[in-house]
DNA sequence: ATTTTTTTTTAGACAAGTCTAAAAATTGTT
DNA sequence: AACAATTTTTAGACTTGTCTAAAAAAAAAT
């Protein structure tokens, strides 16, 4: 297996699917974590054991992908940052074709994309963003890198962060777990939702907030701590 | 690797793109022969060896994909015949996305639809199939089974079997390299042109045509053996 | 009916990606 | 500083999918 792997006449380093998932969890890490990846972390990340991902990384290691130093975790390389964010493009570029044009939700269309991101082509995905209108955020709310890996940082605050009286519109989510945005498809806390925050409640951190200025409606902290909102 | 191929909590057979791959060379070879695919037929057609043929062979046995017996060459079980039909219907209906709604030409979506065929979803492909309205054929004219495996077989014939006099619709292609398929755009032969036999020479067996009412054409029997036309 | 040629299978090897169990290094605690 | 706990690496094994070289079987030719 893996023929398709090996080079090709190009001198363009080919890479395997396995690669790219361990390249995406060490970035996600390192962007989550705001240091390096270390073993542990990403065994966890990828459901695999902690010897599986050091003998990955000594094969990204080799092929220049991540800077590793035995015990010391690992970080991405130039070239291993261009590719994890060109997934991240992919993988959130599906995600809107899936939700906007075949209907899925945005708690369904996740695990597609998690396939779909690795399609090899030159163009495909350049194709798919302009078919789609080059969307700027994927259905979660989560930024879409350009070309070169670009992106509009949002200025956001969690929802438990607000305070009585302010007023935002939800933008994206913490959490990611289809339970978890099930749950706010149910009580109406969805993208681009105006929120306004009415009360809150020391002893537990919930808060009352109203929705769309109809609505009220009292949420969790472990609701409201996985909500991002853009404060108006 | 490949550890998302195991059994799931399903009972559902987990097949691999190199099993499928190779089922769907095995389907066309049998299709295309009318009897049971050889050794050699299978490494020619997957640009591999005999010995790795061999191998992939009694797996696919084991796994009841195939009847197989040594020596004997292979057909399909039910099961096969019924993953690779699936797998033609994915990949045609793949390539009407890529052509449709991408801009790609149908001397270029094929190879993309040989890597999103194999992406593995319960409704994914019928989705697909319902955005783009149901389409029977594909870019090169080739029909697209149903969910149930079941297309309409059309009445064709080749160009080179045309008499002088008869016309009818292009409606396929035999050939489908993208040398064949480029050089028919340039000529002008392409799905849906009306076609008027106006000349046949023996000498080499090439013909002189009417497109579309309009301009006269001389093809040679290497370009009129690969087109189907449908009479009129 | 032999002999030759072709086809197919076996034998043995390899890379990728995974695992378990054990050893080594690092970090935390008294 | 020494001991204990945690983290990471190594060692060895397994599966999938591939290869080359050699053996065996089948088919074709004499
Ligand atoms: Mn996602
Ligand atoms: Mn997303
Ligand atoms: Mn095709
Ligand atoms: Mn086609």
């Amino acid at each position: 297996m893996l023929k398709h792997l090996s080079f090709t006449s190009s001198n363009k380093k080919m890479i395997s699917q396995a690669e790219e998932n361990y390249l995406k969890a060490i970035y996600k890490i390192n962007e989550r974590e705001g240091k390096s990846a270390n073993t542990n972390a990403i065994s966890a990340a990828m459901n695999t054991t902690a010897a599986s991902v050091t003998d990955m990384l000594k094969r990204l290691a080799d092929k220049d992908f991540i800077h590793y130093e035995k015990y010391k975790g690992v970080t991405l390389t130039t070239e291993g940052s261009r590719t994890a964010t060109a997934l991240v493009r992919k993988h959130r570029i599906w995600e809107v074709f899936l939700c906007d044009k075949l209907g899925y939700s945005w708690d369904e269309c996740h695990d597609l994309a998690e396939q779909l991101e690795h399609i090899q082509s030159p163009d495909l995905i350049d194709r798919l963003d302009t078919f789609l209108g080059k969307p700027k955020f994927d259905p979660h709310g989560d930024p879409i890198p350009d070309r070169d890996g670009n992106y509009a940082k949002r200025q956001q605050v969690r929802l438990d962060e607000m305070l009585i009286g302010d007023r935002g519109v939800m933008v994206g989510v913490h959490e990611h777990s289809s339970a978890f945005l099930q749950h706010l498809d149910r009580v109406g806390l969805v993208l681009a939702v105006q929120v306004e925050v009415l009360e809150v409640f020391d002893f537990d951190k919930s808060v009352k907030i109203r929705l769309n200025g109809l609505q009220e409606l009292l949420i969790s902290n472990k609701v409201s701590e996985n909500v991002f909102i853009k404060i108006a």
